[in-house]
DNA sequence: AGCAAACATTAACGCAGTTAAGTAATAGTA
DNA sequence: TACTATTACTTAACTGCGTTAATGTTTGCT
């Protein structure tokens, strides 16, 4: 066994490595075949190795959302930044959302629909850092402007906000899992909703 | 073992009391807990002796889901009878679907959130008689209705069914799944998303 | 050379869904 | 009544999972 030059290399590149080859047989198989034993078999070392690395698999799971969910927060940003209508800037902020879970259903799966306490009591997960808690501060952000605009109704933000993100997660979910069910094109049901929603709320 | 009596009893009866112990256990210990092993159990039975009244785990769960799923649908229907007003006939409906799942958590969780193929394609899905589609159906005569009293605008209506249906999944899923995350009140999360949503659509 | 830390492995536990083979009791029939 | 086929159920086992405990092996340090 050539395990000479598995020594040579430190901690931190490591689970790297593995984190890397995780989040390609994640994306490759899916969340549901996905496994501790399957991912062992992929990096060549044992499953028991991978234990050295990460505490278990959620904490895995977790390490492979919070990468994208970083991404995904960057995106948020950059569109905050870039429109300068603020109207505009939720309308695509909206619509990324779908994009984002459409692109990437697995992360999606993992990050919202399994694990709901990962991120402790309500106190822990606001004053925690971490990409879930710091993406809805940016969803807020954006719906705060837009009142102080006077783009839509002045109301309750946290109760807008939380209507405004989770309503798109519906259309995610359904038309991700309900694979029997003949929807119509996902991007026309998003621009749909998005529009339909903003409208019922512009005062 | 008292086994004489197990067999004065015919199939379709002991198929129904193994349902009903299945459903209580579901209820009980929640999905991600359900087992086979432990319905067996509970019923004094081997695990296998379930498989000669269902398929598998999932004909099992189906089966229950179906259960409440005509209970939902018989609800439906009894609002739309009720309500001579269409609009608030299709505003109830939503916030029915709402209160369904928060008061069946684990059900909605098989129902929409697991086994994505159960129902096939979409041509299977759509000529077989299932509680799902007959739902689907219902809710689209509903919205069929408010577009043509004038409530609602004119357009394609399933689309708009479509929009309507999934977005209260967004606000289910999400404080169904994030724990750790401090949700305004969920029944003014649901007013406040299906007035809004209504008055989105309406002409 | 001896030792401790670091790294990785084997073996095993307990749980899951499911299948194959076997057993005991009943009903039907000659 | 004796033989047979069917029914109802069980035991044992297979595969796979996440995870832990105990063990071995290599490396660098003194």
């Amino acid at each position: 066994m050539g395990a000479k030059e598995k020594r040579n290399r430190n901690k931190e590149e490591f689970r790297r490595e593995i984190l890397n080859s995780a989040r390609d047989l994640f994306i490759d198989v899916g969340y549901e075949k996905f496994s501790m034993r399957r991912l062992a078999e992929k990096i060549n070392y044992s499953p028991t190795t991978i234990y050295l690395y990460f505490k278990g698999k959620d904490d895995l799971l977790l390490a492979i959302c919070e990468e994208v969910a970083e991404q995904f927060l960057t995106k948020l940003s950059h569109i905050r930044s870039v429109q300068s209508n603020p109207y505009e800037a939720l309308r695509h902020t909206m619509l990324y959302l779908v994009e984002f879970a459409f692109d990437n259903p697995n992360h999606y799966k993992v990050f919202f629909l399994t694990r709901p306490d990962v991120y402790g009591t309500h106190e822990e997960f606001m004053n925690r850092e971490s990409m879930a808690r710091n993406s809805y501060f940016e969803f807020r952000k954006i719906v705060q402007v837009c009142i102080g605009a006077g783009k839509l109704r002045p109301m309750d933000i946290d109760v807008l906000t939380q209507v405004l993100a989770t309503a798109p997660h519906g259309l995610i979910t359904m038309t991700l899992y309900q694979n029997s069910f003949p929807w119509i094109d996902r991007k026309v049901l998003a621009t749909t909703l998005v529009d339909g929603l903003l409208r019922g709320f512009q005062q």
